[in-house]
Parts: C-alpha cells; sequence; structure tokens
RNA sequence: GGGGGCGUAGCUCAGUUGGUUAGAGUGACGGCCUGUCACGCCGUAGGUCGCGGGUUCGAGCCCCGUCGCUCCCGCCA
C-alpha cells in the first residue's frame, strides 16, 4: 500500500480530487484537497473556507472544538492549503446551487498552510475591474480570476481543436527558426545580434513565409504550425505589440478554390465548437471582391451584420439639374440611415461634427418624408437637390420615407469611400442596426497588386509581393512605366476571410516564377540585382522545380478574441506587452551587463536628451 | 513620432466656486457572532492626492513641465 498523497487523494477509480470533483456520490469518503482560500467567512466559532483551484471551488467547514480549528483560523484569502476530511452532504437549505460541488463540503480534520499571501495588490475574488498595469504587474493574480482563466483555457482548447482539424485534413506540422534572417519588406524586424559574427545580426521572423514555401519546394506538400511571429510595431487593441501567433498554413498543387474548400471548414468548425449560443454562418461564405468592398462597405474589413449598404452617387451630383457646388467634381458616396428620419437635429450635428473630427469636411444628409405619396428631402442640403434626383438618389439606394441618406463626397476617391465605410459603421451603431450573437464571414478577393503612391510618385506593393498575379505572363514580362494604368488595374490571387469586421485570414497563391518576381519588383522600383540579394535563398530554390503552391495565416488571437468575446488582445494573452511594449511582470526590455554588450560587439549610443 | 482619456488609502472610487483635520466602500488588523456562500455587527490602523515647478494669504482642484497606463492616428509585406 503507497501512502496517503500529501495534497490530492484519489477516488476507488483512481481518479484525483479536486476542488471541483467532489459530489453527492463522494459523501461518506475522507478526502484530501488543495488550493487557495478564495473567501473566508468567520462566524464566531463557525469558519467557512471556499478552497479554489483551477476545476472548481469547494466549501469546507470547521467548529470550535475541532483539532485544526487553530490552524483553519489563521488562513486569509489566497493562502494555499491543504485540508483532509470527510466529505458531508449539506441539508437542504443550505446547499448552494451556483455551484456545481455546491451539495457538498468538506469537514476540515486537519488542515495544513502551504503558502501565506501579502495583502493582496490585486484582489482576486470579486469581478471588479483594475488599472491595466496593476493586472500586468501581477498577471500571475490576475490569472487566477475566472474571466482571465477561462479565457486562457479557451485559447488552448481552440489551438487543440485547430491541430486536430488540420491533422484530419493531411496536414503536417513543422517547426521553422526563431533566429533567421532579416527579410526588408514588412514591418520592422527584432534583430538578435550574433557573437561569431561581429556586426552581423539574426532577425525574428516576422512570419515563416519563405519558410513554408521552401517546405513546398521541399516536397512535403500540406504544411502547418502554430507559429510565432515577431514584429517591432506599435500594438492596438486588437494587436499585439512584438509578438502574436498565427495558424500557419501552406499546400502544394492547389488553385485558389482548393485553399477556400480547405480553410471555411477548420474556421466554421472551430467557431461552431466554441460559439456556445451564438450563431455561426453556414459556409460557404459570401466572396467580395477588394474593389466592391471599398464601394458598398467603405472598408476591405467589411463588417456583414451590418445591414448598411454604400452607393456611389457621383454622377447624380454631376448632373446639371444639381447645383450643390461642394460635391461637384467629387466622388460621392451615399450612405443610408434606416429609419434615421425621426431622430432629433442633434443626431445629425454630432453625426457632422463626429465626420469633421474623423478629418471630412462634413457629413451631409437629407432626411425623407412622405409628402402625399411622394418622397421628399428635408435638411440643409434638400434644396439643392430636384425631385428627379432626389428620386434616382432613393431607388439606387433603396431608402424610403423615415429613412434619412448621408453623403461622403471628397476629392479624392479613397477618403470618401473611407469615410464612408466609418459613418456606415457609426450609423450601424448608433441605429442598433448591427445583427448580435452572431459570427458572420465573407471572403475579400482580387486585391490589386500595386498602387500609386502618390507622395513619391511611384508604384507600391499594396499587399504582399510574393503573391501571384491575375494576368497573361508574357504581357507582364514586357510592362514598362508607360503601361502604368494597366499595371495599377492588376489584381492577385490573394485572399483574407473577415469575421464581424476583424481580419481573421490572409493568405495567397504563390508566384513561384522568378523571372515574375524579379520583374515584378523592377515595377515597384527595386532593380533585379536587389532583389536577388534580398530573395536569393527563395528565388533560387524556385529554380530547382517548384510546384504551385498557396496557403494562408489565421491570426489566432483574433479567433480567441471573438469566441471569447472580449475586445482587448491582452484578454486573451497570457503574458501579454504593455502598449508600449514592456513587459511589467518580467521588466523587460532591460539593461544587459557590459560583458554581455562586449561579447556581442555592441556599444549604446544613448539618443541625446533634448 | 502625433493626438485624446485616466492617475486621490493595498484595491475600487467620491471630493462642490481654490478655503478648517482629504471621505466612502472593500481589503488588512483586533473584538463579537454556530449555517454562511459578496455572511453580519463594533472598533483600529492605513494618504508624498503620480512626480517636479509655478500662481495664490491658501492648491487634490488653476497654470507649465514630466512620468506611467490606456485608446486612436502614423506603422503593421
Amino acid at each position: 500500500m503507497s501512502e496517503a498523497h500529501p495534497y490530492r487523494s484519489r477516488n476507488a477509480q483512481g481518479v484525483m480530487d479536486t476542488c471541483g470533483s467532489l459530489r453527492a456520490a463522494d459523501v461518506g469518503r475522507t478526502v484530501t484537497i488543495s488550493g487557495w482560500v478564495n473567501r473566508r467567512r468567520d462566524h464566531g466559532g463557525l469558519i467557512f473556507l471556499d478552497l479554489r483551484d483551477h476545476y472548481g471551488i469547494t466549501q469546507a467547514v470547521i467548529e470550535p472544538d475541532e483539532a485544526a480549528f487553530a490552524e483553519t483560523d489563521k488562513c486569509r484569502n489566497e493562502w494555499v492549503v491543504t485540508i483532509t476530511g470527510p466529505v458531508v452532504a449539506r441539508s437542504t437549505e443550505t446547499k448552494n446551487k451556483d455551484l456545481p460541488t455546491g451539495d457538498v463540503e468538506i469537514r476540515i480534520a486537519s488542515l495544513k498552510v502551504q503558502s501565506q499571501a501579502q495583502e493582496l495588490p490585486l484582489p482576486v475574488f470579486g469581478d471588479l475591474d483594475y488599472p491595466e498595469d496593476v493586472r500586468l504587474k501581477y498577471r500571475f493574480l490576475d490569472l487566477r480570476r475566472e474571466r482571465l482563466h477561462k479565457n486562457i483555457m479557451l485559447r488552448s482548447n481552440i489551438i487543440r481543436s485547430l491541430r486536430q482539424r488540420m491533422f484530419d485534413q493531411g496536414f503536417t506540422e513543422f517547426q521553422t527558426p526563431i533566429l533567421t534572417a532579416s527579410s526588408p519588406e514588412g514591418a520592422r524586424d527584432f534583430l538578435v545580434p550574433s557573437r561569431r559574427y561581429p556586426g552581423q545580426f539574426y532577425a525574428l521572423p516576422q512570419a515563416p513565409q519563405q519558410f513554408k514555401q521552401l517546405i513546398q519546394v521541399a516536397g512535403f506538400d500540406r504544411y502547418f504550425q502554430i507559429a510565432p511571429c515577431f514584429r517591432d510595431e506599435d500594438g492596438r487593441a486588437d494587436r499585439s505589440p512584438g509578438e502574436f501567433y498565427q495558424l500557419d498554413v501552406e499546400m502544394s498543387f492547389v488553385t485558389q478554390d482548393d485553399v477556400f474548400a480547405m480553410a471555411e471548414p477548420v474556421l466554421q468548425g472551430v467557431f461552431e465548437e466554441f460559439a456556445g449560443d451564438r450563431k455561426v454562418d453556414k459556409g460557404p461564405y459570401p466572396r467580395i471582391a477588394y474593389d466592391e468592398a471599398l464601394l458598398k462597405y467603405g472598408s476591405d474589413k467589411p463588417d456583414l451584420r451590418n445591414p448598411i449598404l454604400i452607393s456611389d452617387v457621383s454622377d447624380v451630383f454631376a448632373r446639371d439639374d444639381v447645383e450643390f457646388k461642394a460635391f461637384k467634381n467629387k466622388t460621392v458616396r451615399a450612405i443610408p440611415g434606416p429609419g434615421a428620419g425621426p431622430q432629433p437635429r442633434s443626431f445629425f450635428d454630432k453625426l457632422n461634427e463626429w465626420a469633421r473630427g474623423e478629418g471630412a469636411a462634413g457629413l451631409g444628409y437629407v432626411i425623407l418624408e412622405d409628402e402625399n405619396g411622394t418622397i421628399t428631402g428635408k435638411g440643409p442640403i434638400a434644396k439643392f437637390i430636384p425631385a428627379p434626383a432626389l428620386a434616382e438618389l432613393t431607388k439606387r439606394c433603396g431608402v424610403k420615407a423615415g429613412d434619412a441618406l448621408f453623403f461622403s463626397a471628397d476629392a479624392k476617391e479613397e477618403r470618401a469611400a473611407k469615410i464612408a465605410g466609418l459613418a456606415r459603421t457609426r450609423l450601424g451603431q448608433e441605429l442598433k442596426l448591427i445583427e448580435e450573437g452572431t459570427f458572420r464571414f465573407c471572403w475579400v478577393v482580387d486585391y490589386p497588386m500595386y498602387e500609386w503612391n502618390e507622395d513619391e510618385k511611384m508604384i507600391d506593393f499594396s499587399h504582399n509581393p510574393f503573391s501571384m498575379p491575375q494576368y497573361d505572363r508574357e504581357k507582364f514580362l514586357g510592362f514598362s512605366s508607360a503601361d502604368k494604368d494597366e499595371i495599377l488595374k492588376l489584381k492577385v490571387f490573394q485572399y483574407d476571410i473577415v469575421c464581424n469586421g476583424y481580419e481573421m485570414l490572409s493568405g495567397a497563391i504563390r508566384n513561384r516564377d522568378p523571372e515574375v518576381m524579379i520583374k515584378a519588383f523592377q515595377i515597384a522600383g527595386h532593380p533585379a540585382e536587389e532583389t536577388e540579394e534580398k530573395f536569393g535563398g527563395m528565388l533560387n530554390a524556385f529554380r530547382y522545380g517548384a510546384p504551385p503552391h498557396g496557403g494562408l495565416a489565421i491570426g489566432l488571437e483574433r479567433v480567441v478574441m471573438l469566441l471569447a468575446g472580449e475586445e482587448n488582445i491582452r484578454e486573451v494573452t497570457m503574458f501579454p506587452l504593455t502598449q508600449q511594449g514592456q513587459d511589467l511582470l518580467m521588466g523587460a526590455p532591460s539593461d544587459v551587463l557590459p560583458k554581455q554588450l562586449k561579447e556581442l560587439h555592441l556599444r549604446v549610443v544613448m539618443p541625446e536628451a533634448k
């Protein structure tokens, strides 16, 4: 016979007893469980301890004449203790139906204090909000609290589910290097100085992009990885500074449709598994061309829960019978405000003020009313829009009496579209039109390959330079700077999945043609030698038999955020950095010893004080 | 790099028009209480009002600067 376990007993089936495991069936057993004192209630003689561990909460009780009373009396919140005693049934009136263990309690026969706790800088009990810096400095306490504890467990379960779904589709997981080479495109790199090669640096990968493509060239076919990615860029509520994880995927001999067919069930499945009572859109997801997304939703991240659709009405305001000068020769986008007609004047003034804050000249509007069966317009600019033009507007935008129609106008099309998109979101929120408790997905496809950089008067890559253009190869190789207009119209096989306005997934069919890649970079102003030097490893691989391939990456934290119902990425990250990129718990970044700098052949030059 | 918000007891917050000794709840500590589960009751301690400077007879409050956290813009192939 083995001796009793010092911290946790087991039942007859060999199952470990925890603070969450005891039920009516355990009544009569003597058990040992360990955990934190969640709450202590002292009734004079009678003391209750709620003991908490990862698995749940169990009430323990002791009376004054018992041997362990003095030791129990000393216990305070968040001390770690081990208790041993019989499991007893609670009387009907004293059962706690809010706890799974609420039918029973443990009578404390002995209690051992494993660890005491000082006065807490952050109470574990209760669900108050605390300042971010305190929460981060004492993350280990915050993680004991139900909200974070649940979120982190959800994250782990989502990762397990994603892995299983990938294995089920015949994918293999491989690890790619963390210490790698700096890549000049994209985000700022995190650099790691080399000890053996003075003046040279490793870089942490911004993504395993080139490696996963090399894995395809190496013939492994369906690859995936829960991959850490490092980018030295500033944070946002939905974007960690420094590091994040993605489900990174690549596969060979596939078309864009093959990738879609693989990705949809994975996302769909994981959302259905963890959505609870929230609704999950059924695939196949609608495919929205990039240009269409910008027009109808004013964003390349359309939130389909919002029913408002934007229309282009530039031509209506260009008509001779419409005399509103402020909109002439501009891109004008119309944003319907369903049911906004009865809103008070202040509603419209507030929106106008908000639009100015976003950098627009304003947000014009007409309120649509029914006058003897005809729709008429009211409001400051209504008098400039004669009846036939108004009829055209209402028809095109699908608005009716009782609605309002808002206008975003700008000489620059992108600005008009962007403000319209922001107004669409804002109106959806203000008018409470955004469907709740639903996950709505869509693909955004046919991204432009290039965009015009007005400041530097040159052509830039608009997104990923490694995507395959949708093109005629010979014509592409023959492009010159005279073909600017045609070049700017080129689309690529690149695609995103957007869920409720968040970018969830991003991918592409890759460009595996060295000649085309060098030409593509030439068009963006990078000479062939430079491309050869920067991407030599991958280009060279493409010269020795590269399969057609494509893939994607799913932002893990975004998926967890949405499923956890959180709006901040730190709530789903175990040990996050602050928005300023500091680790308040471990104290990173930090100074290092002069000896370490010397080994690395580094000298620090502090920025000059102002 | 730029803009907004916040910073008062261990924690969450209140603090009037610039005016006596800066308050409450919670936690801590002590006392009372045998069925609570946010237990209840009584008491005690606990403050560089983020920091520095200024205006004023007098500053938690007004002004300037600075630091920290946060949200946004830039940035994020």
